[in-house]
DNA sequence: ATATTGACCAGTT
DNA sequence: TAACTGGCCAATA
């Protein structure tokens, strides 16, 4: 049980029934813009128990994760379904409907002031104009 | 104890 | 457009 991964769980259990965030975003709330990697990982492992709705992280083109627990893009699927989001034949969810972001004053109570900033490198500052820029962006379409 | 591997992402070639 | 690169971090090997 890492700091990080709790982290991480702590963020997505704060996302609202039917909507979603991404890998990338959560990371970038954490103050590791680069970190989404590692953010896939953590959901991967989390325990069964844990109470995560990991169903409400999708990709940054909004797609569906391959991976996902043992039912792969199906389960994912299902269980998104399952709270109204649509989702096209091709695993896609359309962000700019159902991602979601949380309010600025949840992030002091949350603690998600940068995480291990002194070891990263400073030319990827985290500020509000950078987590704003990864949502207002228009995605490309996911590659096949 | 080190090396590799992913539910990823953005920038560069 | 597509392929490659480097970055992240915990779990495997």
């Amino acid at each position: 049980m890492s700091e990080f991964n709790d982290k991480v769980y702590e963020i997505v259990r704060r996302i609202p029934y039917g909507r979603v965030m991404t890998y990338g975003q959560i990371a970038a709330l954490m103050g590791i813009p680069r970190a989404a990697r590692a953010v896939g990982w953590a959901l991967h492992a989390v325990a069964p128990e844990a109470q995560v709705p990991c169903q409400r992280v999708v990709n940054r083109y909004g797609g569906l994760a391959a991976g996902y627990g043992w039912g792969g893009q199906l389960a994912h699927r299902l269980e998104l379904a399952a709270e109204a989001v649509e989702i096209s034949d091709d695993f896609i969810v359309d962000l700019s409907k159902y991602q979601w972001w949380p309010e600025e004053n949840v992030l002091p109570e949350l603690q998600l002031s940068p995480y291990k900033r002194d070891e990263l490198d400073r030319n990827l500052p985290v500020n509000e104009e950078r987590l704003s820029y990864s949502t207002r962006r228009s995605k490309p379409k996911m590659p096949r």
